[in-house]
This record gives C-alpha cells, sequence and structure tokens, in this order.
DNA sequence: GTGAAAGCGCTAACAC
DNA sequence: GTGTTAGCGCTTTCAC
C-alpha cells in the first residue's frame, strides 16, 4: 500500500507530472481538456499532494504557527476561533504549541514550532521569549504579537485591545454618574500589559476630575477571584473608605462582589463595583456587573490578517487597537 | 540569508551529513566525541533541522491533527488543553482544524488535515463526514473519536465520557432522597449522543423505581438557554404537571430557572432542577445548580494516549469511557 | 564509529 | 501548452 504519488496520476493521465503541478496549484497555462482528464485521474487514484514534499520543494509551509502561553481563561476559545477561522479563509493550516504550564523552560534550541515549519507566527501574551522573538526578528521571520507589546527595539506587529480608554470611561462613570470619590482599583498580575493600562485610564479618570491618586487604594486583585476577595475582605476589616470598585478583570470583581455581600455591604448602595472583560458569568452576578466587553474573536482575525499582510509583502501596521465597549449593567447604580 | 543546513553543520565539524543526523536523532553510535563536538557546531550556527525535509525523508510527521466541528462551549479548552499537553509529552507538534461554521463541505478530495500531513487525527464528534472516516480507516490511518461512536462497521477507537450512569443516579437522586415522580427531561440537539445516553440513564432510573415513562415529559431543551426556557414556559402555560426537571446540559438548566422563576415558581421547593456538565455559572445561580461533572480535560489526555498507542502498535482500546461525578448543591432540594 | 550516496515526492526553471 | 530535470534538506542503507 505503498503512497499514491505525483507520477503515479501523471503516468495514468498520460502527462508529465510538471502539467499535474500544474492543475493542481492552478499555476502557469493548461489546457481544458489535459486538465480535466487529470483531475479525473486525481480522484480515480484518490491522490493527495504531500504536504512535506511540497513544502520542501516550494519553500511555503502554507500553515501559521499560535504560540500561547495556556490554555485557558474565557477569552481562549473565541481567539482561537476567530484565528482558525481566518487563516482557513487565506487556505493556511495552524499549527499550535502551548507552553507546558510548570514544565521546563524549552532548550534554545528547539522551540517546536518557527522559522522551520511555519510561514509565520502569532504570539499571544508572553508565549515565547524574548531571546527567540529576537532571533525570528533578526531572520525577518513574520510574526504578529497579541495583547503584548514587542521587546525593546524589535519592530514587531501587535494587535491588542482598547483598554486605557475604556477604563477610563468606566471610572468617569462612577464619578459624573454615580458620584463616587473613592474609588478603588484591584491590579492584575505584575507585568500585565491589560492591567497597566487598566490602571492608567484609572488613574487619568481620577486626575481629570480632580481626585488625588491614593496608593492605598490600589490592591493586589491578581485577575483571580480568591486573591481579590481577599484583598477587599482586607480593606473592610481594616475600615478603608471606599464607595466604589473598579477591579481590573471580571474574575476579581467576582472576588470582590463575594467579599462585599459577606461583609453585609450593599452593591452597588454603598460600595458600587465595575469589572473588566464581560465574561459569562457577569450578568448572572447578583447585581448584574457593570464591564468592558472586548472583540475578542475580531483580535484573533485582525492579527491573522496582520501576519497575512506581513508575509505577503513584508509590512503590517505596527499596532492595531481594538475598540472596546461599555456594557452597563447595575453593579455601578444603574436602573 | 539562505538557511543552514545539516551540509552546513557537517562541513564546520568535520564529518558527515549521517553523522549530524545521528546525533540528533539519537539514532545509531556516534563517539562522544564526535558528537559533542557536533552539538556544539549546532548552536554555534544556530542550526535548526529543516521540519519538511525530515518528514519526507523519514516518512514520519510527528505531528497529530485535530479535528473539531467548532470552536465554542465550555468543554473547548480544558479539551483542547488536555490534548496540547500530552501530545507535547509525547514529542508530538499539534496541528488543528475546525470546520468553518456555515461554510460549504469541502471538497471529498481535499481536507486540510489527513494522511499527508499527520501521523494520527483526534476527531471531536461530527467534525469530519463518514466518508473521509472510511477512506482514512481503509487505509489504516490511525484516528481516534471523541465523544462519538463511529459509523456502523468501523472499528475506530473512540473515547467519551460515562453519560447514562451518572444521569440515572441524578434521577434516583431526584426520585429516592426528593420524593419527585413528575420528572421532566430537557433533551439535546437530534442524534447528539450524549443527549441520547442521558435520557437513556433518565429513562432507567424512572424504569427503576415504577414510574411509567411519559413522552409529554420530554421537551426540547437544544442545549441552548433560550430554546429551553422556551420550552419550559410552554408546559408552565399548559399545566403540565412536573416537580423535577433534569435538564439535558447546563446552558438548558439555566433557561430552563429562568422560566420557572419568571413565573414564580420555586426551585428547588415547587420543582426540583438539576443539570449536566458542571460549567463556571452552575454554583453562581440562584439556587447553585446541582449537576454532573466530567473530566474533560482527561478526555483529551486519554485520547491522545490511544492515539500514540494506536500510532505504534497498531492497537488501541476500542471504547473509553470515563466516569462522571455527581455534584450536589441546592437545586434539587440538597442543603 | 563513520562516510557516500540514493532516494523521499514535489516544484520550478528551462527548453521545446 | 507541455515535458525534462535539477534540486529542496534530510534519513538511511550499505560499505568501510
Amino acid at each position: 500500500m505503498s503512497r499514491i504519488t505525483i507520477a503515479d496520476v501523471a503516468k495514468q493521465a498520460g502527462v508529465s507530472t510538471a502539467t499535474v503541478s500544474r492543475v493542481i496549484n492552478q499555476t502557469g497555462p493548461v489546457a481544458a481538456q489535459t486538465a480535466a482528464r487529470v483531475r479525473e485521474t486525481i480522484s480515480e487514484l484518490n491522490y493527495r499532494p504531500h504536504t512535506a514534499a511540497k513544502t520542501l520543494a516550494s519553500h511555503r509551509t502554507n500553515t501559521i504557527g499560535l504560540v500561547f502561553p495556556q490554555i485557558s481563561g474565557y477569552y481562549f476559545a473565541p481567539l482561537l476561533r476567530g484565528i482558525a477561522s481566518t487563516a482557513g479563509e487565506y487556505g493556511f493550516d495552524l499549527l499550535i504549541y502551548s507552553v507546558q504550564e510548570g514544565a521546563a523552560p524549552r532548550e534554545l534550541d528547539h522551540y517546536p514550532i518557527g522559522d522551520q515549519n511555519t510561514d509565520g507566527l502569532v504570539v499571544f501574551t508572553s508565549g515565547l521569549p524574548e531571546q527567540e522573538l529576537r532571533r525570528l526578528h533578526q531572520i525577518s521571520f513574520p510574526v504578529v504579537l497579541i495583547h503584548c507589546t514587542p521587546p525593546e527595539g524589535l519592530a514587531i506587529p501587535s494587535v491588542t485591545i482598547e483598554n486605557k480608554a475604556s477604563a477610563r470611561r468606566l471610572v468617569d462613570h462612577l464619578i459624573e454618574i454615580h458620584n463616587r470619590r473613592h474609588i478603588a482599583f484591584l491590579a492584575g498580575p505584575q507585568a500585565h500589559e491589560d492591567s497597566y493600562w487598566r490602571e492608567k485610564g484609572y488613574r487619568e479618570a481620577l486626575e481629570t476630575h480632580g481626585i488625588a491618586f491614593d496608593p492605598e487604594l490600589v490592591g493586589i486583585g491578581g485577575f483571580n477571584e480568591q486573591i481579590a476577595q481577599a484583598t477587599v475582605k482586607t480593606w473592610i476589616r481594616e475600615g478603608v473608605q471606599i464607595d466604589a470598585i473598579f477591579a481590573g478583570d471580571d474574575d476579581s470583581a467576582t472576588g470582590a462582589l463575594t467579599a462585599l455581600t459577606q461583609a453585609g455591604i450593599y452593591v452597588p448602595e454603598d460600595v458600587a463595583l465595575v469589572g473588566f472583560d464581560d465574561i459569562d458569568l457577569a450578568r448572572y452576578l447578583n447585581p448584574p456587573l457593570t464591564t468592558v466587553r472586548a472583540p475578542v474573536e475580531q483580535v484573533g482575525r485582525e492579527a491573522i490578517q496582520q501576519l497575512m499582510h506581513l508575509i505577503r509583502t513584508g509590512e503590517a501596521d505596527l499596532l492595531t487597537l481594538l475598540p472596546t465597549e461599555l456594557v452597563i449593567r447595575r453593579s455601578c447604580g444603574c436602573n
């Protein structure tokens, strides 16, 4: 049962392998009649071109790679959906590699994904160490970053969402509509870019409204329910004066809500609460959570589009910022 | 900037390409000293073997393929995590293909994933049409199915979860502990295997307890919140007598809960409610939902393990059934 | 323990 | 419009 090759097809159809190749790839002219005969033979023989041979000969893998630090979180599925479907539309296959959680870091000289087996890479947040990123950049290998700024001096295109502006609008809303002045912020993990910009928006909103920034009111949320809950508990115990909480993401908002509720503090009457992300759960919380929605799937689509552009032309937009949208529910005090 | 090849390494290290290949793949004996020199040269030159060339020469892709009907749902991320991490542990790359939703069906003779570019496939539910499955089976290509029984006559290994037994235990619980006798079932989509077995478990529980099966009490849930809500609304309007609902999945349970609550019917006092899946939301519902938890990530791990076995030995277990676990909360009447 | 050389299945000049 | 053929970069006998 040895594999059927292009030579078999050529022989059976009474043409050369070059002609078969031409009809398959629609490269170069072939007489309509010949083409028809070849196509017939192909399906008769149930022939399928061997991907590796094609790649080796053409220097194109027709595959794009996706590197993920870990497969989890509410945004994973929609993001991958955007990426997979767009890649498919361009006729590209998708190779994915997710860094093993807690696994030993890969030896430098053997990442399973890269220029050896893809035409370009989409890298999510800190999926790849700076060194590998530099190497790829140096050999002009197409890479697009998602939710991540390139390291110093590397002009790598990136696509991400508008964090600052919507964080700011959210806090503006708290101040202007609901008259809150003592607004706490639950920060995400250290060095997390999304968290950084959300905090930035928070600070700008305060400043604009002449409210002094109080470092005491910035706590560790860790983009995590338990951590946020503990932090808010501490605030309550210590009697920190707060009339609103901007949680860095909806997970920490969920934890904050639990801490508040357990302490008999009413949301939004005593303390208004807002989050970021609009996870499924947000609308089921009690009260339903006011938050910000990001176009996650579209981030994936856009990343692939930029990557395709980069592969084809060598150029792409250095920064693509996708707009986010306020989702007003009841936890801020509305309704 | 032409690519560094094995020949460059060989030359620089003063050996033949065969020797370099041997140290890279640890195939065949090499003097320790020679090996060291070669390794040094490799990292000096920053050499990376070209995947396609390797594949072409060795007839092994070292890649496994994953076919998905669509990227969504609560189980997607953990399932993929199980698959990706296990594949990685075996040193395999992961190529994924998800059928475009609403896209025209692929031409028969060109699936982007298959024997041309992978060593084996994991297929989720109805990811691949029967015809392609038959073709692959015929050429003895390794395939493992997830959450899906192979078509008639094809002995393809599959791994899935215990639906029937836990559905039955759930309904037993409703009958024995909470004394319910008029238990409705919200079925999933037509021909959905999980739904089929869950209903089977439901029927068995009824039968065991001498409760006649009443077709009136089986409604369309569609594994969907809206559909389930509409169905339950209809039941209420028509005055169907019900003291419990077994929703085929948690999404339909959520819809059922909304319909019940809106009609002023108390859960669990008037009508007990149970679901299946244990989605994140389940514990946040009011009351928290009693349901069944499936080891989703482990399904992925197991599928890859079976596939690896199949690739290596040509054999695998025809059916792997992973146990599920009752998660008792308050919507059934407990506590 | 090591090297020479024949492919693996395809593409892409180039010639006709 | 079509055929010939030289690689693509690697693995793998087979000698030595």
